[in-house]
DNA sequence: AGCACCACCTGTGGGC
DNA sequence: TGCCCACAGGTGGTGC
């Protein structure tokens, strides 16, 4: 589900609402939910500890504690939600409670159990057990210049593969890649050797506009995302190809198209995005 | 390096 | 109406 701008909706919202509590014992109703270190050592090691701050690289959140860190991934599913009573009745598909000291809550819901909390003690454990195959965060993390240069690494890539790798940055997922190379107007399946200078500082930019807009938007809610206040994103009715199939391109007036690149449902203007189409032959 | 495919899960919507 | 299948915002592993 949440992609960057979902995740930093969520932080900005769940910042000012928990930082300085501290956790009482956690709930793990589906333990296999704690990806790191074993459940018991995980609901011990959080119990007492106090939120400093919460940051987000990528699609990761990390709160920050007095020790250690809490990191939470939502995957398709996930949800945090934070309430002021401990009532959980409402919360549907409940896989941890993360209840306060003064009587407040964390829920973290999840209907595929895809999502993963880690407790680590440190930036050095951060990097070798979580994030050991993420790229720099593509909104916080990368100016254009850099983006430029690692683009120059992964010259045989496509443009959707690239962007949906988060080795190479961390953040873009499904549905803000699609909408990034329509704001480009690139082809999903056109590779980054056959991008000029220009180019790339307009996949740079759109990368950044689109990115901007889902947050200014509050994210894109298709089905189950949710703030950290239970509120539905808005950035769905302002896309422009994601799950737009068969409607009319905005610019152009022809058909929406969908296909599979990366094993991705994917949507494009075939006419808006048909550009260098003998470059995405070929291996 | 890059890609195709499977796995992990559960629910929903469309086609028949 | 009801059943079955494809598909869903993500990522990790394997094997070519």
């Amino acid at each position: 589900m949440p992609e960057l701008p979902e995740v930093e909706t969520i932080r900005r919202e769940l910042d000012p609402l928990i930082t300085g509590k501290t956790f009482a014992l956690p709930l793990l109703h589906i333990p296999s939910t704690v990806e790191y270190p074993c459940p018991d050592e995980f609901s011990r090691a959080l119990k007492g500890r106090t939120i400093k701050n919460i940051a987000r690289k990528g699609k990761y959140l990390l709160i920050n504690l007095d020790r250690g860190i809490l990191v939470v991934h939502l995957r398709m599913t996930g949800n945090l939600i934070y309430s002021d009573s401990e009532n959980s009745r409402q919360q549907r598909f409940l896989r941890v409670t993360l209840p306060f000291t003064d009587g407040t809550v964390l829920f973290y819901s999840d209907m595929r159990r895809f999502g993963r909390l880690w407790y680590i003690a440190d930036e050095v454990e951060l990097n070798e057990i979580v994030l050991k195959r993420v790229g720099p965060d593509i909104y916080n993390e990368l100016d254009c210049e850099t983006f430029q240069q690692l683009l120059e690494k992964r010259e045989k890539s496509r443009l959707k593969s690239l962007l949906l790798d988060q080795k190479f940055a961390a953040g873009m997922g499904n549905i803000y890649t699609d909408e990034c190379l329509y704001r480009c107007g690139f082809h999903p399946l056109r590779r980054v050797s056959s991008l000029n200078p220009d180019e790339t500082r307009q996949l740079y930019s759109s990368v950044r506009a689109v990115l901007e807009e889902g947050i200014k938007y509050g994210g894109t809610t298709f089905r189950d995302y949710r703030s950290a206040s239970g509120a539905l994103g808005d950035f769905q009715n302002k896309l422009a190809v994601y799950g737009r199939k068969g409607e009319k391109c905005f610019k152009c007036g022809n058909p929406i198209q969908k296909t599979i690149v990366a094993g991705r449902g994917t949507y494009y203007c075939p006419h808006c995005q048909a550009n260098n189409m003998e470059e995405t032959g070929g291996q």
